[in-house]
DNA sequence: GCCACCTCCTAA
DNA sequence: TAAGTTAGGAGGTGGC
């Protein structure tokens, strides 16, 4: 290994300072305090890092700080021990006696991974916990008859499993008094059996036997059984049972558990404590009060850089790693506390940072492996770590056969694992991605976060990053990559300083975004642990809280099979949405909306599976107890059995009222934005409660929970636009007769047909209080806003100044619209949105239609930046699944055969801009990929852009305020197609030259021999010459900034811009100006010949 | 040119 | 338990 010899000095002359955003005030500082600039040429550093870095030399050892705190020495006979968990899973192994009694030879051992308050690692191994399931005990079956049920499990499980060293398969059959949360049931509770099972894989195997029928022989009989919680994966089970929640803090009690020295030669983990325990000596602290509190846990960010061979993308099996770059910062802190990059070859020195070169891979990854351990990070981030970083690095180990590269995770010799895998819901969509193991430690990929948290067009990290950071990174192409690699200590440099950006970015962005504290929340509240919240969806969150709150209740939840015979059978009727009066109004219309709607309605009337009454069982239940909802089922009412579904969106949302009241008292926009996002979180979750009652491929579908919700939501919104029209009307002395001109689900907007918008609020509020009272409670029907003015355009689509004050408006809100969609173009939104400026907010209809005109000219004439004229759509199955054609499926394929590895995948969003083509040629074949058609000089279809992207836009939202808006589309700035000579475009600068020899001056064709002017434009030679050269001069000067804009963007001034960011206006704009620069240079080059 | 159907994305 | 729900507008394709 060459140690780098670290500089003071940067790696060149300083750049421009650099550049935050303002605005944002105290913000960064609370969210973001830790700041690297990771700009090339910013020398001036904090000055603690100079530090740091000057006792590293003095020591001449990198790697020095890499360790956690020292851990103090554990006494179990006099100090309890305490830590917040993160993780938790199982291995099958040899049972250790000294906390686990059992003959059996293997048994599951639970380890929970943490931290300690002090910030030391804990790997804590559970034993005693086992695996089990119910079913329902026949009326005639005894406690006798256990053990023969348990005798005969067990040589059924034995021949299934003849290789298993196993001494006992069904470890007991025991009765339990409990009951199914399914169906009110009069009785408290019933005869169930408990099945125990040696290891957690017997559970399934068990089950399957009990379903299929199982000879009983003691009572001599075949039977058939319902399994009750066979289907709780072993984690789950174990968490619930000991009331252990994701990210919780638990406790072993003094004297009961056994801890391993440091260096202890048993010692099976990485973790710096390390202890046995038995499962009931765990305490489980609620989060709540002293234990919502957050351990400083350690986060590694981490981000590789490849050399692929030329113009391909790097392949894990041809082509090396260069570059890792690893930050580690410990959570609740500014600033990481080590910043590394490992560089193969030489690197020069970067400030800041310690820099390892490496002469083979070999060594490299093996480096970086240790750096891993030592660090003991709990938490790894990164940016498409998940699908690219880790895989890469196992991947290319294994090609290298780096056999002792893939032990990174916390327990000693246990080696990472990595499988194929997807996941697929209507909500987060289609995703394949590399199901990783790294024992112990939580991967938490920033990407995956973003995805499932933001609606964004793109999700590069160069789109991210300016979209949270206000900060834009460089794009660096992967073939520029390998010519830095090539080049010398100073090419890898530059190299390794955005290697590092790209590991400190994904920090950052956790820390502006919150996201350890608002995933742990989630992780906490749901009963999850938080590496579920990015694999797993809504689905376990809600069955985890139900296994929990029927626990408490001594209920069972039992496996029941999909119903319907193959799911997709019929579906259920959802909410109504109110016919939308549509037009423009020029008065002030209120939003009435209920408070969580469908929650409140589960509350409101008890719906639950536990509350459900069959009809045969109607007589069970005294009519009065007894509640009919609109759809025809019936449930007990609460003061007769109180359900768990409202329970547990009482708790949800309790959650989001303190996260809305977290919200409210913040004034930082970003921090608003922030919270908005965490209480938007807890709303989804506890509207997928009832989401997971309809969900019929799911885990436990109940329709009647499910339609009745709906259909009780149905009656609530007519019977509030009844009484709102009923009341506020002329004959009740009101100054109106108000309308209900829309309403979808659980609002109704009203035109009160007032002219102020106090007034509006205040009818508003009174018709809110007045709707509340009739409705049970916490059913409860808020005033929300006004919109002034309001167009409504149709169902779901509307646009308004959205006014919560009398005093002024907020800002204007639209939904459903262009506006707020990804799947147009830049130009449609953007023309849109001014376009909705200028009519609503400034009032000014003139200058709405001038803008329109002026953009169709543009557009026309070809001056649109190719940026705005970029389509995104999403890949939302494998592009062979289609059955019809798409544009952004069609290039989807044609990218595949261009390039595999770059080409976009199932859950991508695939970009694409609409090229010029044979007439009456559809659109999937005339989309192209915007880099590629930029470089091959495409021409693009600006009337096709006119045509179906922005006419149907414009007239929607021009129609209702204007008469004949069709004239938009058809005035004189629609004939002004001059210019756009696609010829011009498509043959780029060099056909130019050669073919189309026409008068600069005047443009008419040139006669043979004459290359500049005509003979009536030579006369006027100066002047014309002069112009070009001004042409010239523009736009050199236009690029110079372009250029400089990106070089302050890559944080140097005096380096060659290497960005192709498919997401940078600011690249698509120097990229024409270059271009436009190369065709008027070489206009002027004919003037030279003349 | 009409219309059924697929696809995407959004509102709730 | 692998996977929250339905309603609805709009564009495009392809059969007729
Ligand atoms: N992701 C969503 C959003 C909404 N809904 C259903 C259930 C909601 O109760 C109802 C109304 O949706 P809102 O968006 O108005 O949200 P809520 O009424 O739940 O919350 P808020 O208090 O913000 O109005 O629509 C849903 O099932 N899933």
């Amino acid at each position: 290994m060459m140690d780098n010899k670290r500089s003071w000095q940067g790696g060149g002359s300083k750049g421009p300072p650099a550049k935050r955003p303002s605005g944002s005030g105290g913000m960064d500082d609370d969210l973001v305090a830790q700041s690297f600039e990771a700009d090339a040429d910013v020398a001036d550093e904090d000055i603690d890092l100079h530090i740091e870095e000057e006792m590293e030399i003095d020591l001449g050892e990198a790697g020095r700080n890499w360790e956690r705190p020292a851990a103090p020495a554990i006494n179990p006979q006099k100090d309890p021990l305490v830590f917040q968990q993160l993780e938790v899973d199982y291995f099958v192994g040899a049972p250790n006696r000294s906390v686990h009694r059992t003959d059996l030879l293997e048994v599951p051992i639970i380890r929970m991974y943490g931290v300690t308050a002090a910030g030391n690692s804990v790997c804590a191994f559970v034993h005693g916990f086992e695996p089990y399931f119910h079913v329902e005990a026949p009326s005639d079956f005894g406690p006798d008859d256990c053990d023969s049920l348990c005798d005969h499990l067990n040589r059924r499980l034995k021949e299934r499993n003849l290789k298993a060293r196993q001494s006992k398969f069904c470890v007991a059959v025991v009765m339990e008094q409990k009951q199914t949360i399914m169906h009110y049931q009069a009785a408290k509770s019933k005869a169930f059996l408990r099945i125990v099972l040696a290891t957690p894989n017997l559970v399934a195997q068990a089950r399957g036997m009990m379903e299929t029928g199982i000879k009983i022989d003691s009572l001599n009989r075949t039977m058939g059984f319902v399994t009750y919680e066979s289907n709780v994966l072993f984690v789950l089970r174990f968490m619930i049972d000991c009331q252990v929640v994701g990210g919780n803090w638990v406790e072993f009690p003094v004297n009961c558990y056994k801890s391993l020295a440091p260096h202890d030669g048993n010692k099976m983990t990485h973790c710096q404590i390390e202890v046995h325990v038995n499962y009931k000596s765990l305490i489980s602290h609620p989060a709540e009060g002293e234990w919502a509190k957050v351990a400083p846990f350690r986060i590694l960010s981490v981000d590789i850089e490849c050399a692929g061979r030329k113009g391909c993308f790097p392949d894990a099996e041809k082509d090396p790693v260069i570059q890792i770059a690893s930050t580690i910062t410990n959570q609740g802190e500014p600033a990481p506390v080590v910043k590394n990059v490992m560089t193969l070859n030489t690197c020069a020195s970067i400030v800041g940072a310690e820099v390892m070169s490496f002469q083979t891979e070999h060594e490299l990854l093996k480096r970086w492996r240790d750096l891993v351990v030592e660090t003991d990070p709990d938490i790894i981030i990164g940016y498409n770590i998940q699908n690219f970083d880790l895989p890469y690095l196992i991947k290319r180990a294994e090609t290298l056969q780096v056999a002792d590269f893939p032990f990174w995770g916390r327990i000693k010799k246990s080696k990472l694992r990595m499988r194929d895998a997807q996941f697929s819901s209507k909500a987060y969509g289609t995703h394949d991605y590399k199901e990783i193991t790294i024992d112990g430690r939580i991967q938490f990929d920033l990407m995956v976060a973003i995805q499932r948290d933001h609606k964004l067009s793109s999700y590069s990290l160069n789109a991210v990053s300016a979209h949270f950071l206000n900060e834009q990174k460089e794009d660096v192409h992967h073939s520029i990559i390998t010519d830095l690699q090539n080049g010398n200590a100073e090419t890898r440099r530059r190299l390794a300083v955005y290697c590092l950006k790209d590991a400190v970015l994904p920090q950052r962005l956790v820390d502006k975004l919150m996201y350890m504290y608002n995933y742990l929340e989630m992780a906490r509240v749901t009963g999850v642990p938080m590496s579920y919240l990015l694999t797993r969806g809504q689905s376990i969150k809600v069955f985890s809280q139900i296994l929990r709150k029927a626990r408490e209740k001594n209920l069972l939840v039992p496996n029941i099979k999909v119903q319907g015979g193959g799911g997709d059978g019929v579906g259920y009727e959802g909410a109504t949405v109110l016919d939308a009066k549509q037009g423009y109004y020029r008065e002030p219309v209120a939003t009435l909306d209920f408070a969580s709607l469908y929650p409140s309605i589960m509350m409101a009337h008890n719906l639950c599976y536990s509350t459900l009454l069959p009809a045969s069982r109607l007589r069970e239940v005294p009519p009065e107890d007894v509640l009919r909802s609109p759809s025809g089922d019936t449930f007990v009412r609460a003061h007769h059995a109180k359900g768990i579904l409202p329970e547990i969106l009482e708790e949800l949302l309790g959650a989001r009222k303190r996260a809305k009241a977290d919200l409210k008292a913040a004034t930082d926009p970003f921090l608003k934005a922030v919270l908005d996002g965490r209480q938007l979180a807890l709303k989804v979750s506890a509207n997928s409660v009832y989401g997971f009652t309809g969900a019929t491929i799911g885990k436990m579908p109940c329709l009647e929970i499910s339609s009745s919700t709906t259909a009780y939501g149905r009656e609530m919104i007519m019977h509030t636009r009844e009484l709102v029209q009923k009341t506020y009307c002329r004959a009740n002395g009101y100054e109106a007769d108000c309308e209900v001109i829309y309403g979808d689900t659980d609002s109704v907007m009203v035109n009160f047909k007032v002219a102020d918008v106090a007034r509006a609020m205040e009818l508003g509020k009174e018709a809110a209080d007045l709707v509340s009272k009739t409705f049970v409670k916490p059913i409860k029907l808020e005033f929300e806003k006004v919109y002034y003015p309001y167009l409504l355009i149709s169902k779901k689509r509307y646009a308004g100044l959205l006014w919560t004050s009398p005093e002024k408006h907020d800002k204007m809100d639209t939904k459903g619209i262009e506006t707020v969609r990804r799947d147009n173009c830049l130009l449609v939104k953007n023309v849109v949105t001014t376009s909705l400026e200028k009519m609503l907010i400034e009032r000014d209809l003139a200058g709405a239609i001038e803008f329109v005109k002026n953009t169709i000219s543009d557009l026309l004439m070809n001056r649109m930046d190719l940026s705005l004229l970029v389509i995104t759509k999403g890949l939302t199955q494998e592009a062979e699944n289609y059955a019809t054609n798409a544009a952004h499926v069609e290039l989807a394929k044609k990218m595949r055969k261009r390039d595999a590895a770059t080409a976009p995948n199932v859950g991508d969003r695939v970009p694409y801009v609409i090229i010029k083509a044979a007439k009456g040629a559809k659109a999937y074949e005339k989309a192209e990929d915007p880099i590629y058609a930029l470089e091959h000089n495409l021409p693009i279809d600006c009337q096709h852009y006119l045509d179906h992207h922005l006419s149907q836009p414009l007239l929607r939202i021009f129609d209702p305020i204007m008469k004949n808006a069709k004239e938009l589309l058809s005035g004189a700035h629609t004939r002004s197609i001059t210019v756009s000579t696609p010829s011009l475009a498509s043959g780029g600068i060099m056909k130019f030259a050669k073919v189309r020899l026409s008068c600069l001056g005047c443009k008419a064709t040139l006669p043979p021999g004459e290359t500049s002017l005509c003979k009536h434009c030579q006369t006027k030679e100066a002047e014309i010459y002069q112009k070009m050269l001004t042409n010239v001069n523009e736009l050199e000067a236009s690029f110079s900034a372009l250029w400089t804009q990106c070089q302050r963007c890559q944080g140097s001034l005096h380096l060659d811009v290497l960005c192709t960011s498919r997401d940078c206006p600011i690249f698509y704009r120097r990229k024409k100006v270059q271009k436009d620069l190369g065709e008027a240079n070489a206009v002027i080059a004919r003037f030279a010949d003349w």
